[in-house]
DNA sequence: ATGAACTTTCAGTAATTACTGAAATCAGAT
DNA sequence: ATCTGATTTCAGTAATTACTGAAAGTTCAT
């Protein structure tokens, strides 16, 4: 049995890949959700030579990831006194991890669709066709759900752990 | 003022191009995407002829989005007595839609992660070293809250529109 | 069996997206 | 003002993903 060290790390590798296949079957890019997963289970703060040296990435590539995780507000940068450099860590509450990405995604793709879905509302209210009516009344139909989701998505966005679980727990306890 | 049929055409055009962006952003194809925007607002079902003709693209293209459409259920194939050809049909129903792009991704992005996870949580059940603990226990985290998320998409997936509706409406009224 | 109408596949190519590495820039210490 | 240790940018390149078009396959009528 090999010591716990050398196992972890397999382990740590493993879970890695696989956060960054998911991402990339998301939309986020494979090495960005690499980096999150890896400092979600680092046990202390990385700089950005730490997270080139395990992913094997340019310090370009590292460095684009790590600010474009820290507009998700999945990361967070923190200085440690004396030093220059800049170190990175990761939220690890899984709630809050959700509550963000919920939030970001709204605001990147919810949010623009609706505004699409009014624009092509607004412009066929008048139409007299069936056609035209038959048009207008998907739109009215799909801007009813998207809207829905985004307000679901501003509830839960601001939604405490604690109320969110008795919330779920009500509905599918 | 421009006729009916024709200012139709020109929304119609924008809300199948935005579809698209919005398809391109999660994970799916924009042309697939497209196709569904365009079959959900058509006024009859579409031959694959007369999807390659409007959107400009190529029977192969055409073909394999139609369907990986079909796989998604999102649109279904008819045919026509008579008539040899396929011919496709969206479900319009913004609800059923839903569901069905709620379980498919269910099935392509949360199981297998959940596998993972899972996978990862027995490999460092055993730990002794506070870095093993800390990772396992970021492990157990995870799938409880994933697999919480599977739960959910396996109830709205099997939910009537009807008591969808009841039950956001106890949540978010 | 032959052919017409249609569907499916796939090798080659185009378009898009991600990454590298080196140069430019910035910020604090001397 | 200069140097040092760091961050940021970006032109060029690599990798990935999507699309084309033509050939092969299928199905049904004759």
């Amino acid at each position: 049995m090999s010591d716990e060290p050398a196992r972890l790390e397999e382990v740590r590798d493993e879970f890695v890949t696989q956060w960054g296949i998911m991402g990339a079957q998301w939309g986020i890019n494979r090495t960005m959700a690499q980096i999150h997963a890896l400092l979600m289970t680092a046990s202390d703060v990385m700089s950005t030579d730490e997270v080139m040296e395990v992913l094997e990435i340019s310090r370009g590539n590292a460095h684009t990831n790590l600010k474009d995780l820290v507009g998700w507000g999945l990361i967070k940068i923190v200085t440690k006194k004396g030093e220059r450099k800049e170190f990175f860590e990761a939220e690890k509450d899984v709630w809050e991890i959700f509550r963000r990405v919920a939030r970001e995604r709204k605001r990147r793709e919810i949010d623009p669709a609706l505004e699409t879905l009014r624009n092509c509302k607004a412009a066929t209210e008048d139409m007299k066709t069936p056609n035209g009516k038959a048009f207008h009344e998907q739109m009215v139909q799909l801007e009813d759900f998207v809207s829905f989701a985004s307000k679901m998505g501003d509830r839960v966005g601001t939604m405490q752990h604690g109320k969110a679980i008795k919330l779920a727990m009500k509905i599918f306890g």
